[in-house]
DNA sequence: CAATGTTCTGGGAGCGCTTCCAGAACCGCG
DNA sequence: CGCGGTTCTGGAAGCGCTCCCAGAACATTG
């Protein structure tokens, strides 16, 4: 049942039937100088012929190069796997590979004891870089994986000062433009419903809004960390009416916990906007979807994904002058929700 | 800077320094029997103390096994990936792998020249196995692959009749449920919007729905076929309020569609599910989050996921008494919007 | 025509691993 | 003590490819 039908030719046979030696073949093959016009099209005819492909294991082994990448989620695959982060992400990896030959392996890791695992199967030379979305910014998978020489970028700001180029949103700037935003549509009981305290991407753009509000000389009408889901968000928000009644304008750091929280506010008969204005974070399409429509801080994810790959295969191509790490810009897109 | 900052330890130097052979370092490390408890200690110890990992290229070039099988999606990736299904798929297919100490590469159909290459690179040798999701039925990738001896199981029916197992919902059952409800909450003037006629997805739930209204005696109220998609949705709905103004039932054939016409039901003044019940299908998050919160047919993504991975798993040792497909249950969950 | 380059070619040594095979070491037994 | 049997070991031959190197073939000069 597992039987390779036809046994696949190999270099050898190739050779053999273009009556050449197996390192003319493999020149030929691979477009090196140094092959005359007739071995050339021998070669090329037999490839046809024979239905011939490289076995690129083989040529990894002798090049020590695997023309594929890294995809590595450093979290449990079934939680990130549910975000649509991920798939925007994805999308974007993939938009920056394309054309580039390489190939993509999935990584996560499932538990404690697979990370193990998970270090050793990348530094083991099966692949020439790796990508590592690390929501925590507090694993410790990028250090040990650069330390080991592998290539390495990270998409998302680690906490820990580690020496590996990243590619982030501007969650501050965003977080300030969600500010500016409710104090402009005239709030003035802004409140925030933060992500977690050991995310970069919680810690900055909840920063951020902190900043905005200091400059429009407003004080917080209240701040609750919530973990980005929608459950976490509705959670968020009844504390937040519990606390701060008054509260009129809300800048969530998900889409996913904005959508739960005007759930608790539809509830609690609270309209949107008109009584309470409603910011997110992502512009997902949740955000589109939602009703009323969700103001939402914009985030370039496709970008980063397609960023760190760019970056990531520049790296292992060696290019010099490469930017360590780079923030890319936010915006605001305002919604019937604000 | 691409440089590995320390050089791999190879199994002859695993075996120099527990003194012994490459063989008996190489069985011992792979817990084969004939290795005495002596020798299997002095190369455990060498393992530990070079820090040793075997490089998985070579035993993979060596024993022609690559633990790993790839996940092919045969459409345009940027497309595929937008699709929240996809995401449930990865999520099935990662849980189906864990344990089993396989990796998974990750395949997208660019284009039409990629198509060539992928099929190449899956022949080649560097994974064990494929699984292709291929949302049009017509794909001539599956054939292609299966044909070449490399093992292969689909995700979704394929319209040809090509010799590959694969795994689907019971799409039809699904839409002759859809039918039956909308029949027992009492609407007389039952239409659907139907999937794209290429797609076996489609094909089914319309042929399921079409069954069931013939069962409960009724004639269909119209039949719309759109792409799957919101915006698909919203144009069919418009068309169907157009030709039947007296619809009051309507059976989306995916959540997304689902939500486009409810959208067009209330700018058009019709009340959901008052004037108008409306079932999707799908019973993705969309569905829970939409309002009002939509009845849709549950397909178990996930499970699916699950089923062709551990169905490939199984061909790929080896394992007889494989069923050669299988349909898994549909069910549908009520919710507001009928 | 010898001398000097410039293409082009095949042999062969790897890459790091598994695995076959032949033989060494050891066991108990008559 | 010799003998068949079991357990263990190292040598060596691959897996299919790349790439270095020495030399062959050919072209170009004085």
């Amino acid at each position: 049942m597992v039987e390779q039908s036809r046994e696949m030719p190999t270099l050898d046979e190739v050779a053999r039937v273009a009556g050449v030696s197996r390192s003319t073949a493999s020149r030929a093959i691979n477009g090196q100088v140094y092959v005359s016009a007739k071995a050339r099209e021998a070669v090329t005819n037999a490839v046809a012929s024979l239905g011939y492909s490289p076995n690129l294991l083989a040529r990894s082994l002798a090049t020590k190069r695997t023309n594929s990448i890294a995809l590595v989620l450093s979290e449990r695959g079934d939680t990130v796997l549910a975000d649509p982060f991920f798939a925007r992400v994805l999308r974007g990896v993939h938009a920056g590979l394309s054309g580039s030959g390489m190939q993509l392996v999935l990584l996560m890791a499932q538990d404690e004891q697979a990370q193990g695992e998970l270090g050793q199967y990348l530094c083991a030379g099966h692949v020439d870089g790796a990508l590592v979305v690390s929501l925590h910014g507090d694993d410790p998978l990028p250090d040990q994986l650069a330390s080991s020489g592998l290539p390495v970028v990270l998409l998302g700001r680690p906490l820990a000062k580690v020496d590996v180029p990243y590619v982030d949103a501007d969650n501050s700037t965003g977080g300030e433009l969600a500010a500016a935003h409710l104090v402009e549509r005239g709030r003035r009981h802004i409140a925030t419903i933060a992500g977690p305290r050991d995310m970069a991407a919680g810690i900055d753009r909840l920063s951020g809004w902190r900043r905005g509000m200091t400059a429009a000389k407003r004080r917080p009408a209240g701040v609750v960390h919530a973990d980005f889901t929608a459950a976490g968000g509705a959670a968020a928000m009844r504390e937040l009416l519990a606390a701060h009644p008054e509260v009129d304008g809300v800048f969530a750091a998900s889409d996913l916990m904005a959508v739960g929280a005007m759930q608790v506010l539809r509830e609690a008969g609270r309209r949107i906007p008109q009584d309470v204005a409603v910011v997110g974070f992502d512009d997902s399409e949740l955000a589109e979807t939602a009703v009323p429509p969700l103001t939402s801080v914009r985030q370039p994810i496709e970008e980063m994904g397609r960023a760190i790959t760019l970056r990531l295969i520049a790296q292992i191509n060696a290019v010099a002058d490469q930017p360590s790490s780079v923030l890319l810009p936010t915006e605001l897109v305002p919604r019937e929700s604000s």
